[in-house]
RNA sequence: CGGGGUGUAGCGCAGUCCGGUUAGCGUACACGUCUGGGGGGCGUGUGGUCGGAGGUUCGAAUCCUCUCACCCCGACCA
């Protein structure tokens, strides 16, 4: 086990990537950009899916297993949606290996496919090529399908969970009778995301719509959340489109309303990712590794127990389980670490790095005081508690480290966002970081300028904003309301 | 795709400039022992195609040529 973890200050991107890696939350593997996510740093993500997989079935949605090859035809159909990834698309050629006369395993040139398939980067084409199938009458609507799925996007430079050539995801894709219908659904499933990052991830978020240059390639419109990580950098967590009738029309996917005339469905298609887990770290975690919110930490309290001579073992193991058992009884994920050949001072540091919210220590001392000593990884605290009545106490605690959690990644943001009127501050406080809510006039040549200038982005218009007469802080045209900007992942 | 960096034990590194016994150090691992309230001490031990190929040489981790891989930074993107 590693000890050092690069601080924050010194170079936050080492210390990213020092916490994945020494948390045991991924793995760089064989083949590049890719990533072996271990079996730690999966179950995050496990407990994530299944907390999302559980609203999406509550809104009546259902899961659903698309193929991961898309022929190449399918992509040509919707013509912004193959500028935004043709070129990142992983394309299968061949279909089989041989023995070359070297003796090395080679590509089979005789075994050349008729059409070349695309390893999906998303699903939307090879989905709505069956959706033209399924749909034929307004009863056949709403169509809310959702899928858990790998994609590959082939990325120039790539980051562990933020962004890698293959990554884990769940996209959603629904047809509706009406336009008003699949934008419902698509601020829907927006406020369910916004919902699961402030109330399992802790981690506030900006609801918004994106610009023209930021919308997804296909889409009508781009709603999004951002969030704020601690370098003060931007991350879009989640977007969910209202795609309108542009897969409709590109797969000819048209139904029969009450009076029997035929329309074109519409659509929507929302996602998250694996990114989730890299915007989980950054908004929480701290120099001595990764702080997990409790109800999404794998394990919300371990127990160790702090022998003195072999003769403690037995009894301080005992008194361990009990509490483990209290624990548990209460619904909590516990673990007891009565690992003997790991000393305590070792293993306090090994459930930091792993972000445990509560730990328990038990020694002789305590025993004899109904005592514990119980520690909290928010914070960093350590407080003597009385061993009656800990399990329910620590339910309690867990509860508030949640909202503790929540609260200090809202003041942060809070503090790290500034509202700015000139040029100048505009520009001077992009450098520093944070969001900066400014006046935008609303052109994407002016988009395109602070770009360049600044390298920050329009991160989104908030649904929120209220409407507000200004004039734009880079070309001084009038402006109604202001937008976030900010550097971003 | 440009710029930079790194490949030597599971991990982190030294050695390379200036070629020379059996390639070291830390850590991890195994065993023993003393231990145990913040990443333990002592002892013993295991573990290496020095990224790969070719060349120069009596002799290459070290020099030369080619090559592969990965990481970081930038442009593109979730």
């Amino acid at each position: 086990m590693a000890k050092e973890i690069t601080p924050r200050q010194q170079d936050y991107a080492q210390w990213y990537q020092d916490l994945v890696l020494r948390a045991g939350l991924a793995d760089y593997s064989a083949v590049r950009g890719c990533m072996v996510i271990k079996p730690y740093g999966f179950a995050i993500w496990e407990r994530m899916r299944d907390a999302l997989d559980a609203m999406f079935k509550a809104t009546g949605h259902q899961n659903a297993y698309f193929p991961l090859f898309i022929p190449k035809s399918f992509f040509s159909k919707e013509a912004a949606h193959v500028d935004g990834f043709a070129k990142e698309c992983a394309v299968v050629t061949h279909y089989r290996l041989r023995t070359g006369s070297d003796g090395q395993i080679e590509v089979d040139p005789q075994a050349k496919l008729e059409e070349e398939l695309i390893v999906r980067p998303t699903s939307e084409t090879i989905i709505w090529n069956s959706y033209r199938d399924w749909i034929q009458s307004y009863r056949d609507l709403p169509l809310l399908i959702n899928q858990w799925a790998n994609v590959v996007r082939w990325e120039m430079r790539t980051r562990l969970f933020l962004r890698t050539t293959e990554f884990l995801w769940q996209e959603g894709h629904t047809a509706h009778a009406t336009a008003d219908e699949a934008l419902v659904e698509t601020r829907q499933m927006l406020d369910i995301y916004a919902h699961f990052a402030e109330k399992w991830m802790a981690m506030p978020v900006i609801k918004g719509i994106k610009t023209e240059q930021e919308r997804f390639a296909g889409a009508v419109e781009t709603f999004c959340i951002e969030a704020l990580m601690q370098d003060g950098k931007a991350l879009q967590a989640g977007t969910s489109h209202f795609l309108g009738q542009n897969f409709a029309k590109a797969f000819d996917v048209q139904f029969a309303n009450a009076q029997g005339e035929r329309e074109y469905v519409w659509a929507t298609s929302w996602g998250v990712s694996t990114r989730l887990m890299g915007a989980l770290i950054m908004a929480h975690s701290d120099d001595e590794g990764l702080v997990l919110p409790p109800v999404l930490a794998p394990v919300q309290v371990v127990i160790v127990p702090i022998y003195k001579g072999s003769d403690s073992i037995p009894v301080l193991t005992e008194a361990c389980q009990q509490i483990a058992e209290e624990c548990k009884a209460l619904g909590l994920r516990v673990e007891l670490d009565t690992e003997d050949h790991a000393r305590p001072g070792w293993k306090f540091a090994h459930h930091e790095l792993r972000g445990v919210p509560i730990r328990i220590a038990l020694g002789l001392r305590d025993l004899q005081n109904g005592e514990v000593e119980l520690a909290r990884r928010d914070l960093r605290t350590k407080t003597q508690t009385t061993r009656d009545g800990l399990g329910l106490h620590c339910k309690n605690l867990l509860d508030e480290i949640q909202e503790e959690m929540y609260n200090k990644a809202l003041a942060f943001r809070t503090a790290q966002t500034h509202r700015v009127d000139t040029k100048e501050e505009f520009v001077q406080k992009l450098e520093q970081g944070g969001l900066v809510l400014a006046h935008w006039d609303g052109t994407g040549a002016t988009e395109t300028a602070i770009k360049e200038a600044t390298k920050a982005t329009i991160r989104c218009i908030p649904l929120d904003a209220p409407d507000e007469e200004g004039t734009c802080v880079w070309t001084g045209k009038p402006s109604a309301r202001r937008v976030v900007f900010a550097k971003a992942y």
